[in-house]
Parts: structure tokens; sequence; C-alpha cells
DNA sequence: TTATTTTCGCAACTAAGTTGCAATAATATA
DNA sequence: TATATTATTGCAACTTAGTTGCGAAAATAA
């Protein structure tokens, strides 16, 4: 269920997310990781490495999914509620450290929240 | 752009949403109108109708397209950021009609959001 | 009633994501 | 270190949501 071997792949994706600050689409990190591994193997060690804890993954704007290594990676769960930020113009989708407050909400169990925020980055705002 | 002709599939699309309160997949609409019309048809009746302001349209958990009527789709805008909750026991959608406050982002602009809460809906929830 | 223009159905397509299985690579064991 | 065990990978084929082009049909205008 989690990650039991440190293969090239786990250790080239992982590397991906050390260096980066913002989000990946799958589609990108299969596009960019063509030439070094399957398409099927992106997808299945981005989900061990989510089961282990070290990344998580949410929605973006057009229903894609996106995974991100974010400092709350390192706890136990993922239930936190972090918003995620996608600039409409360029595309860039990153985690935004501050903390959204969901209020309760009458007759219903909250158990996580997505909130995706849109709008503009700093260098499309120019 | 918008919806210029009464069809019967327009008509009967738009009976469905008003006699819901929920908000409906489209994959379950298709799956519901395939007697009825072409799930082509489906697809931009829909789309007729979110840019005519009769629907709004959103993202559930699973990166499926949703769409409701809310008392607000009677407004000319959709940029109001009204949750949706999403039960993930029997996989009911509505809108809600509370509102969260968004705060304003250092360095960028925030021109909408998605917000998805999840949990258990008060069926569900006994 | 006819002409105009929108809408529909169909079939074929695109793209994200999944599955089964045999081959390979990483780790454990001797 | 060599061998056995088990996780991981590649490949090809598949599934499913959503899209596109085009001729036919239906709605509205003239």
């Amino acid at each position: 269920m989690s990650v039991k071997r440190k293969t090239k792949s786990v250790n080239l994706i992982l590397s991906i997310f050390e260096n980066s600050s913002e989000a990946l689409s799958v589609v990108d990190l299969v596009e960019q990781l063509k030439n070094d591994m399957n398409k099927t193997t992106v997808y299945r060690v981005l989900e061990r490495l989510e089961n282990e804890g070290a990344i998580h993954s949410f929605t973006g704007s057009n229903g894609l999914t996106w995974y991100a290594k974010c400092r709350e990676c390192d706890a136990h769960h993922h239930n936190d509620i972090h918003p995620h930020f996608q600039c409409e113009k360029c595309g860039k989708v990153e985690c935004l450290e501050i903390n959204i407050p969901i209020p309760s909400i009458e007759n219903r169990i909250i158990e996580s929240a997505d909130v995706l925020l849109k709008g503009q980055c700093s260098d499309c705002m120019k």
C-alpha cells in the first residue's frame, strides 16, 4: 500500500517534487518523464507516494489531477483544509499555507474540503 | 452563446433541474436521458443553459462535472463563492446556501473559488 | 407556407486514467 | 556472493468523460 522499494522511478519522481515549490499535474509529469518511464508507472508511483504521505493530490480547475509536496505532507493525515491556488493565465498551481476556516453545517458531518482559489499569480498580474 | 430556442431537449433538462434540489452529474444526466436524447445534446444543452445563467457547473470530488440550479443562478454572474457539499457515502451533491469568506492573498488576485466540502449527509449519518 | 438559422443525432475521435500479465529489478535470505 | 522472494515496471489493450464535424431535423422568422 505504500512505498516499499526505492526504485529509480520513485527517486526520480521524488526529486522532481523536492525541487519544485509548485504543484504538478499528472499530465505534465507523464510528458516530462516520457523518456524515463511508462505513464502507468507515473500513475502508480504517485499513488504509492500519496499513500505513504510524501505528497498529496487534488483536482485542478479543469478536473485534472495534480500532486504537490507541502510542509503538511509530513503529517500523518491529509484531512487538513489547506487551499490551492491556480493562475488562470499561466496555469501554475501552488499550495497556500493559509488556513481557511470551514463552518460546521447543520445536519452534515464535514470530513474534509477541497478549496481551489482561481485568479492571477504575481507574474501574470504585472 | 445562449439558449435561443425552447426545444424539447431544453425543456426536459430544465424541468429536471426545477424538480431537483440536488446537483446532478453530467454522467447521471446522460444515463437518465439516454432514451430521450443523444449524449452530445445533453452536453450542449447544459453548456447553453449555463451560458444563459439558468444553471451553474462545478467539479465534484472525482473530477466529474456537475450542474445545479440554485437561487443565485438568477443573478447575472456566477463568481459568487458558494460551496458545494458531496456525501462520500451516497454520492449526493448539493449547493450550500452559505458564504465562505475567502481571505485576500498577498501578490495574487483572487477572481473565484471552488469550495467542495466532503463528508456525510443527514441520511447517511443516521 | 416557405426561408432561415439553430439545434440535434450520429459516428468518429481525443485524452485521462485503469487493468492484466509477463518480464525485470530490488531486497531478503542463505 | 549467489539465489529466492516479492515489489515494481512496461506494454498493450481497455474504459470512460468529453469533443468535433457534418448532414438532417426542428424551431422561429419572413
